[in-house]
RNA sequence: GGGAGGUUAGCUCAGCGGUAGAGCGCCUGUUUUACACGCAGGAUGUCGGGGGUUCGAUCCCCUCACCUCCCACCA
């Protein structure tokens, strides 16, 4: 594993020793390389990614999105598995029976450029090896290069489980892309034919609709007069791409355009080439609204044209070539560059005066999602998908939610791409996928399936040619969820696993990759691949897209070596929302790795605190006192909102929650709160202070594992002496911890009457050493509260460093201030005065302004009729203590 | 042309009918015996503009402006 991270391992950081005879093998700082690794391999070791329990038992299975064999992992990757990873090790902590299936695409298109890059360097080229040598090239690139993304998976943590690993290439998952095909030939939804396709002239293939990214370009509309026999002016038309002119074989005009009425049944001439056009009247494609009503047809290059070519029975002329070079048929511009020969085309019509008008024209051009190419509509022989009757199933799939989105909002895009499906072109022409099992005889008779055939069923021969074609990558993604299980056979594991429980992955491949599994898993196994599927946004760096060429690209490699694996983990879950984009930041991870740090010296004094003394085994039965109730209560208040939001797919907030409570609850209010205790002398209650301090780290530890798995086992193992367990321990559901609302009342008091010395201290100019005074007026309405606080009196000394609390009504001359619902007095032993009159002062308008505004509100009828009782109730308690708060800073 | 989402503190983002939140950044103080990757205190918001519904709107409805993205069209 090291030697994936490269030069962006670690430096070895400067460890602080901590004094002799008061270690407890914990470090002031850590290094998480030293133990991420180690804890990763444990795990493995010890079978703790596979499924667990009795077979049966409830179980919770995903499936990875499989990445390119060859890549490398990105942020977006990271986020997703890192999400996914939550899940899993959340539901396997919650006993389920849990399976994650990791594995890899042979993703076609992307992995052939890659070595036919390396080809070029050399000199070659895929042609020049052959297609058997060329795919052996392939092969060995992907034994060199193939798996490093999971191995980089493995440094994230990633629970999958390894003795299930996939690769779409691997010989059942083809045999299972092969079966598909033949069902769904059988079925007469795989058809072949003669279309025009979205064709990449760079890739040398045909591609699908969703492969081809619009881009708005400025481009130029050109004008072209073409003659008409008997129109004196003839006609004029309008086209973008005037190359595509000269496989023109007709002229189009819509029957009720009394515009062109004088066109109608005449013939055109197509200028350079001279060949006669009739001109048809189509009111399907041709608007009258649109430029001169007169369209130039060009069945070959033009997915409408070529439909309009079938209605009229017109021929196909194609004068663009496979590699984007004009065709013979272009006469004197054959074996030009198509960009050339527009240019070429465009000053030719203009010398002969037939260029109308070159107006600049924004245009929407197709460019190829993998090498960026401009798309050329082409006429060539493919095979298609009959999509729709797939479809409608999937459709209803979601709609009686049988499979339902997170967030729910995807349910509309999905449900207008599907009611709107169009077949999809699965024929690509690469060498590097899976070959289409059609194979011709030499009587030209076709044969589709799962083995390759001996003799012709039709006419016996036994020559045969396959199809040269593979499928699109898609194809056989569509059918992972099963395919991994074994599927066409009835493998145990397909009958255990499948259908599979959370789909996770980016709304980018809903159409790709989520919407064709839902359907080929309804085709092919009656079932919906998944129940849920979670759409997670795609990672920017602040609100920047990520890209090479800004140089803002996160690497997440670098980022673990940087901040450990944990803290890039905890700053994608805290990132993740509901939104669209999700936002990643250098910053954030450096939070990450300080409150990985924070928990770690946390870890270390509860753990010295623990050996000071005996640990009681349960707190049952201990009397606790009132910062053990309410630290106790807000723990089961975290843990109960953690798998909340967990439940509601809300990692950000399950990990603030954690944060929160363990940084601002646990560190800042109770560790200083019990630090007198352990270091005091009544025995018993030190005892309980160890007790709650255990609960509250072992539980803390186990809430965060999920997010935080390396560092959270690392302290377990010092907790418990039990190594690599923590994986496996239940994971807190709050449900053995119950709420104290008494001593969160009290705490929280004793908190913001801390706070309100503090920053009286601040504000009159008092050094944090210098004896202040404080009274708390008995005159209050919440009893309770001030008999609790006359117990915590000493702890209260304490933590704001009172030299003396009294609950008696403030001596005059005292600053005095309300809060918490308590009457508070001030006073700072020294000559000179407390707070700036001026803080008052506007402390004082303050409280006028929003007295004034809750008063007015108290005196309206309509609100105090129409307002839920606790609502008013809350507003004038809100009220009575504004006007004591003022009375009391008016005293001052 | 159709659709989705967004506009909240200097930055990045949560929240979403009942007195505005986090992280980072900023200011002040502080080596208090777990942590300076820390502790303590603090400042900062006409919650995009305008209407409406409501006792009450950052939150619901309408409208306008701007920004993202998706689909379709692209002679």
């Amino acid at each position: 594993m090291k030697g994936l991270l490269g030069p962006f391992f670690m430096p070895e950081k400067p460890v602080v020793d901590s004094p002799p005879g008061r270690r407890v093998g914990l470090e002031k700082t850590f290094d998480p390389a030293h133990f991420e690794e180690r804890w990763y391999s444990v795990w493995e070791r010890e079978g703790r990614f596979q499924p667990r329990g009795a077979a049966g038992s409830p179980r919770f299975v995903m499936v990875i999105p499989p990445p390119n064999v060859t890549g490398r992992l990105h942020i977006g990757h990271a986020y997703g598995r890192t999400i996914e990873d939550i899940l899993a090790r959340w539901k396997r902590m919650r006993g389920f029976r849990v399976l994650w299936v990791p594995g890899t695409d042979h993703a076609g298109i992307a992995t052939q450029m890659v070595v036919e890059r390396r080809l070029a360097e050399e000199g070659t080229d895929r042609r020049a090896l052959g297609r058997e040598k060329f795919i052996e090239r392939v092969w060995a690139w992907r034994r060199e290069a193939g798996d490093t993304i999971l191995g980089q998976l493995r440094r994230l943590g990633c629970s999958l489980d390894w003795s299930r690993q996939r690769f779409t290439l691997d010989p059942d998952l083809s045999r299972a892309v092969r079966h598909a095909f033949v069902l769904l030939y059988r079925d007469g939804l795989i058809y072949k034919g003669r279309y025009v396709v979205n064709w990449c002239p760079g890739c040398g293939t045909a591609v699908s609709d969703l492969e081809v990214v619009d881009r708005k370009t400025q481009g130029t509309l050109y004008k072209i007069r073409y003659d008409v026999a008997g129109v004196p002016d003839g006609a004029i038309v309008a086209t973008t791409r005037p190359e595509t002119m000269l496989g023109d074989t007709a002229l189009a005009i819509h029957p009720e355009d009394s515009r062109n009425t004088r066109l109608r049944g005449k013939i055109a001439v197509l200028p350079i080439v001279g060949r006669e056009l009739p001109i048809v009247e189509d009111a399907i494609l041709v608007d009258r609204e649109f430029g001169t009503g007169v369209v130039k047809v060009t069945p070959a290059h033009d997915a409408n044209d070529f439909s309009m070519a079938q209605r009229h029975a017109l021929p196909a002329v194609v004068v663009i070539g496979p590699d984007g070079r004009m065709t013979a048929e272009a006469g004197e511009y054959a074996g030009l560059d198509r960009f050339e020969a527009r240019k070429r085309i465009v000053e030719r019509l203009k010398r002969e005066g037939r260029l109308v008008a070159a107006d600049p024209y924004e245009i929407n051009l197709g460019t190829c999602q993998r090498s960026d190419d401009v798309i050329e509509p082409y006429l060539s022989e493919q095979w298609f998908v009959k999509v729709r009757p797939l479809a409608e199933p999937a459709i209803r799939a979601v709609e009686d939610g049988a499979v339902r989105f997170v967030p729910e909002s995807w349910g509309k895009t999905y449900f207008s791409w599907m009611r709107n499906i169009r077949d999809w072109c699965i024929s690509r022409q690469l060498w590097w996928g899976h070959r289409i099992p059609a194979f011709t005889c030499e009587n030209g008779h076709v044969t589709v399936s799962d083995e390759d055939p001996s003799a012709c069923p039709v006419c016996g021969s036994g020559a045969f040619e396959q199809d040269s074609d593979v499928l699109d990558t898609w194809f056989s993604s569509q059918l992972w969820p099963f395919s991994v299980f074994g599927w066409p056979d009835r493998t145990p594991d397909l009958e255990e696993f499948y259908p599979t429980d959370v789909l996770v992955t980016g709304y980018d491949i809903l159409f790709f990759w989520v919407a064709r599994m839902i359907m080929a898993g309804l085709r092919f196994t009656g079932r919906a691949p998944f129940h849920t599927v979670h759409l997670h946004g795609l990672v920017r760096v602040g609100s920047e897209k990520m890209s090479k060429t800004r140089g803002n690209v996160i690497d997440p490699l670098e980022a673990i070596a940087e901040f450990g694996a944990d803290a890039v983990r905890l700053t994608l879950a805290s990132a993740a929302s509901s939104g669209p984009s999700v936002s990643v930041e250098r910053g954030r991870m450096a939070g990450s790795r300080n409150f990985a740090t924070k928990l770690w010296n946390a870890a270390r004094f509860i753990l010295v605190q623990l050996e000071r003394g005996p640990v009681p085994d349960s707190l049952e039965g201990r009397s606790l006192s009132l910062p053990d109730g309410w630290i106790l209560s807000r723990l089961g208040a975290t843990e109960a909102a953690v798998n909340r939001h967990l439940e509601g797919f809300r990692f950000d907030e399950a990990a603030g929650q954690i944060y929160g409570f363990l940084w601002h609850e646990l560190c800042d209010g109770y560790l200083e709160m019990v630090k007198p205790v352990l270091a005091g002398a009544d025995e018993e209650a030190a005892r309980t202070a160890r007790g709650v301090l255990r609960k509250c780290l072992a539980d803390s530890l186990a809430l965060l594992h999920p997010f935080m798995p390396f560092l959270t086992e690392e302290i377990w193992e010092k907790l418990t002496g039990r190594s690599g367990t923590l994986i496996v321990a239940p994971y807190p559901e709050g449900t053995d911890t119950p709420r104290d609302p008494a001593a969160e009342a009290a705490v929280g008091a004793l908190r913001t009457i801390v706070t309100r010395v503090r920053n009286f201290r601040t504000e009159s100019g008092a050094s944090p050493t210098e004896p202040v005074e404080l009274w708390i007026d008995p005159k209050s309405p919440d009893k309770s509260v001030i008999r609790a606080l006359e117990t915590l009196a000493p702890l209260l000394r304490h933590l704001a460093r009172l030299s003396e609390v009294r609950f008696a009504p403030a001596a005059s001359g005292v600053l005095q201030d309300v809060v918490a619902g308590l009457t508070l007095g001030l006073l700072v032993r020294r000559g000179s005065s407390a707070e700036s009159s001026t803080r008052i002062e506007k402390a004082l308008a303050e409280i006028d302004a929003e007295v004034g505004r809750l008063s007015s509100k108290l005196q309206n009828a309509a609100y105090l009729a129409k307002a839920p009782a606790p609502i008013v109730e809350k507003a004038r308690r809100r009220l009575l203590e504004l006007e004591e708060k003022r009375a009391a800073l008016g005293k001052s």
